[in-house]
DNA sequence: ATCTCTGGTGATCGATCGATAAACTACCCC
DNA sequence: GGGGTAGTTTATCGATCGATCACCAGAGAT
């Protein structure tokens, strides 16, 4: 055929940016590219979604695991901007409302298949990041819940919970988690009002703290179990 | 040095096994090496875990999908040989105790970072088969629980359950599921007491489920928001 | 208009991937 | 004990991976 044809080489035409422009457009689309096939996405196929070629990812990251690195920068530390302290801890609001609000932002922020997809794939690989970030959970929100809890009860605030509560707070953080693994990850049906979710795992959270609290101070002591 | 000095190839003696004792090997070391590495894991290092060569692998598996097909076959359907719907719906003995043994039993089948770790990464990829184990939790699990919380609590047992139970029967599930994951994916310390991570869990859900009821006879409809 | 950065490309390397074909060898049977 | 079969290895292919190099070309400065 036309083999050994000079086909004029139609080289689509040369976009430029600048270079944090672009720097940001990769950790960008390999955020996307990641969340859907892992972090053994190619570096060719994310040059493709960026309409360029391969090595130009090379100019701006020493190595893949220096933009693996900054996409989980991005992805952990994004939803983080919003102040939780204040929120939980704003005692002129009802401990309830409070809560309510808070789960409703928190899941605003996280519940996208990308964001879900990416943490559960980091959590895998078992890095650093998402160790401190299921630790910064347990502080900076369970830990806060409970005490706001233990308020509300009109029980003495200690500084540091108990096992047992920490671990009824992370059932019910987990359960709400897990609704949104359900949805994104799974994509299976959910209740499709995530607000009164949220709602229904509130009553039986605070009504299951609050029976946990009289317990413990009619008997006088934490109960270890209820039903033997 | 001493190079091109003809060295007496010390193969490492042979050693043959049935073929049907080295296809499940091969299973076997294959679930482990991908719940560890993810699916990506190479056919060369599983080889390794056996200690044969990699070609040796073609002769029982058509091609390395077969071969992951086969691993979810046996991880999904190993923990499910027991029997869970007399359990659960054994009527002759408390509720409750039926429920606490059954996750009792149901997380000691699927707590451990293997099972874990291949449910995760499948659930990833999106394949029926971690579809079709969220519908089974659902119908044989959820809904038979409901269906003896709602006959244990005088209600009318309907053939499904609400989106709202359904609901608030995922999100305790999950709340368990979680901890699991806790444990054996992040690794984080968890309360050591399994059995009263569920009874405590326990106890949340049924008192929620029964405010729940109770809301729904008393005003004779289904409680959609308890507070606004 | 030309110079000069610097963003961007083409070509390619070595390693590793899944998979195939042919040769080898341990073990069972007669 | 000499086949014969079936389990195993050696050698190798083509594709793809992350990464490197020399070179090209667009845009602002002069």
């Amino acid at each position: 055929m036309n083999r050994k044809t000079p086909v004029k080489r139609v080289r689509a035409k040369q976009r430029r940016l600048s270079a944090d422009d672009r720097r940001s457009e990769f950790v960008a689309k390999a955020t996307e590219l990641f969340a859907e096939e892992g972090f053994g996405g190619g570096t060719r196929a994310l040059a493709r979604k960026l309409g360029v070629t391969q090595p130009l990812l090379y100019r701006y990251f020493p190595s893949k695991d220096d933009l693996i690195k900054e996409v989980y920068r991005k992805v952990y530390l994004e939803p983080l901007e919003i102040g939780w302290e204040k929120l939980l801890s704003d005692r002129s609001r009802p401990l309830r409302a409070r809560l309510q609000e808070f789960y409703e932002i928190y899941t605003d922020a996280i519940f996208n298949r990308k964001w879900l997809r990416i943490y559960l794939y980091s959590g895998l690989k078992g890095i650093d990041i998402n160790r401190w970030y299921v630790g910064m959970v347990k502080d900076k929100i369970l830990t806060r819940i409970l005490r706001e809890c233990r308020h509300d009860a009109g029980l003495a605030t200690q500084s540091r919970p108990s096992a047992v509560e920490l671990e009824l707070a992370w059932v019910f953080h987990g359960g709400i988690f897990y609704y949104g693994v359900r949805k994104y990850i799974y994509e299976a049906p959910v209740l499709e009002d995530k607000a009164q979710m949220i709602s229904d795992a509130l009553d039986i959270f605070l009504a299951g703290f609050e029976s946990m609290a009289e317990s413990a101070t009619d008997r006088r002591r934490a109960p270890v179990k209820v039903v033997g």
